[in-house]
RNA sequence: CGGGCUGUGGCGCAGUUUGGUUAGCGCACUGGUCUGGGGGACCAGGGGUCGGAGGUUCAAAUCCUCUCAGCCCGACCA
């Protein structure tokens, strides 16, 4: 490719909306045009790094004997409403009539359709299947935001395994967990598997593929010496043991004038640490008032909330609410006595005594509360977020929360969807068995931005290899020196021949401006061939990841560079 | 969904508070001269429904109302 005919608008300003450095540089370097909000427009170059991952994605599901479909981006409602999730996706389901007034969705995922196929399954010995397709995604995120990181239309490779037995599917779980820490070393990522949490439609074993950036979305629990890694709305922590012993036989009330939060508690008299207070949340779970109660110095995390009580919509209450609810104002608030609404109460504070906690009366607190006998507790669940510092919970080292990008999830479905849209199969013995579904995804504009995130430096992007849009920039200084151009077109031929994909800076343009350009796309490989160097009969060859310039002899080196690149694909 | 901020040429911005000829600057773009190894200089140019609609006024980028769009924070710490 000529660059002097290429559709590559750089940038020397990014956006003044964008905030994550691959959001800058994607669009600066001419990869991707936002449309509007959270949908980008793929340019020449994008598009060239979005079909490369996709490739190896592909390749790597293939190896593990996936099959390619392409599904319809768009679905009928009846689809959705059979396996339940019509109801259970909200808002973030594009949702449109067609003309006759048939409910129709864009799909955010595709088990349904690929269930859907899969009725077509008679015999256990068509089993196992796995299915994958990559294809457009709409969701309506409340938030798009950080570029490709996250948007409302997206390309994503989402397979589908079908197995008859818990074994099968065990397999291909493994297998896809094996074909994604090949396919994340391949797109240059240091991905870590983890421990997460399946979302709302259940599953027995889920794990995040996660990216550390700080421009991710995801908060993951590491720990440095035994390597349990977990997203904190699944992870969990060791905590020191407490003082559970029984204190006083009765709750005490007193006064608390104008103490409204767990600090301001911890600091009158007769006030409590925090870790000795009782926090009690009032959340609206599916439109139910439901108490959520924590240690007074831990904090809720509402997906394992979600996780734990199977609600769609949680929301904190309103003021209005809570007043109505328990008689008195956030501040004040607590479950001893509180009958006429659930308690589900975080496992941290099982026997747990001599506590302080809100008495439901603006002002004043009660103490002396032990948890088991004061208050009626309903569930004891584990819905506390862990902190940074805290203990390992398999070998008690220190926790470190990183801040991560999501670029891939596996997960076990089970027979919820399968038996929800009807699949089932003849065994051995000519029974009917539901198959049981395994669902895997990567989105694809997600990896090439967290490449990004995680491959640049101040002059701009440094593509690994595999995925850059070029392997190798010709850089021509001088249009009008005859030797230098033939230099390059003999090069260019060269590396083509190699299957290399080439690109060559012939625009009329000072130097300066090339070498920012060529460095800001980050093309891996740059040989510039310019009068300084070509006068000694020599051309310069630059790595772009590290920038040291080596000179090159004019005539050799062509093979010289063909011996140093990696392989193409 | 709550709060905040922002919409002026392809990108970055000024002008809006206090309404007043022809809406300006940098980059980019076009032509030219010079220059020629890290976003060069000079000269001459082109490009604007000032997000949209309505209103106030002799007069609106500027004031008022409505609306659309975008960004950031929050939507756990009661």
């Amino acid at each position: 490719m000529r660059w002097s005919a290429a559709f590559i608008p750089t940038l020397r300003d990014a956006p003044a909306d964008a905030e994550a450095a691959s959001h800058k540089l994607l669009v600066r370097g001419g990869f991707i045009r936002q449309l509007h909000a959270g949908h980008y427009s793929l340019l020449p170059l994008g598009l060239r790094v979005h079909e490369k991952v996709a490739q190896i994605v592909r390749e790597e599901i293939d190896a593990i004997g996936g099959q390619e479909f392409l599904l319809p981006a768009m679905h009928p409602a009846s689809l959705w409403k059979q396996s339940g999730r019509w109801d259970v996706m909200g808002d973030e389901m594009f949702r449109l009539q067609d003309r006759g007034g048939a409910d129709l969705a864009l799909g955010m995922t595709h088990e349904e359709v690929f269930s859907h196929l899969a009725t077509s399954l008679h015999s256990y010995k068509e089993l196992p299947q796995l299915w994958y397709q990559i294809q457009m995604k709409f969701r309506d995120e409340p938030r798009p935001k950080s570029g490709l990181l996250r948007v409302r239309e997206f390309a994503m490779k989402d397979s589908y395994s079908f197995d008859l037995d818990d074994e099968g599917l065990d397999k291909a779980f493994d297998a896809h967990h094996g074909a994604y820490t090949t396919i994340f070393n391949r797109l240059g990522l240091s991905a870590m598997p983890v421990q997460a949490s399946s979302g709302a439609m259940g599953g027995s074993a889920s794990v995040e593929f996660m990216v550390a950036s700080p421009a991710g979305e995801d908060d993951v629990l590491v720990c440095g010496s035994c390597g349990y890694r977990a997203n904190v709305e699944r992870g969990t922590s060791r905590l020191d043991p407490l003082d559970t012993s029984p204190s006083v036989d009765v709750t005490e009330r007193f006064p608390t004038p104008g103490v409204r939060t767990i600090a301001e508690l911890e600091d009158i008299d007769g006030g409590a640490p925090a870790m000795n207070q009782i926090k009690t949340m009032v959340m609206v779970l599916d439109d139910e008032v439901v108490l959520a109660l924590l240690r007074g110095d831990h904090h809720l995390n509402v997906q394992k909330l979600q996780d734990n009580s199977g609600a769609v919509e949680i929301r904190p209450a309103t003021a209005e609410e809570t007043l109505a609810s328990l008689g008195a104002n956030p501040g004040s608030l607590g479950a001893v006595g509180v009958s006429e609404f659930r308690v589900l109460c975080d496992l941290a504070l099982e026997g747990r005594t001599g506590m302080v906690t809100g008495a439901n009366e603006d002002d004043w607190h009660l103490r002396h509360v032990s948890v088991e006998r004061d208050i009626s507790v309903d569930a004891w669940v584990d819905i506390r977020e862990v902190q940074s510092g805290e203990a390992c919970i398999d070998c008690g080292s220190v926790l470190e929360v990183v801040r991560c990008i999501e670029a891939g999830h596996i997960f076990k479905l089970g027979r919820k969807y399968a038996e929800a849209m009807g699949i089932s199969v003849l065994d051995a013995d000519g029974k009917s068995q539901v198959p049981t579904m395994g669902s895997y995804g990567i989105g694809i504009g997600r990896a090439v931005a967290a490449i990004a995130e995680n491959h640049h430096d101040d002059a701009g992007l440094c593509w690994p290899f595999a995925v850059a849009p070029y392997h190798v920039l010709i850089t021509i200084l001088d249009l009008d020196d005859s030797e230098a151009m033939k230099l390059a077109s003999e090069a260019e031929a060269a590396f083509t021949q190699a299957g290399l994909d080439v690109l060559v800076d012939d625009r009329a343009a000072r130097p300066g401006v090339k070498f920012a350009d060529a460095e800001l796309i980050g093309v891996p490989y740059r040989l510039t061939i310019g009068g300084r160097s070509l006068g000694k009969g020599q051309v310069e060859f630059t790595p772009r990841q590290t920038g040291a310039t080596e000179n090159l002899d004019k005539g050799t080196c062509v093979e010289t560079i063909l011996k140093a690149l990696p392989a193409p694909h």
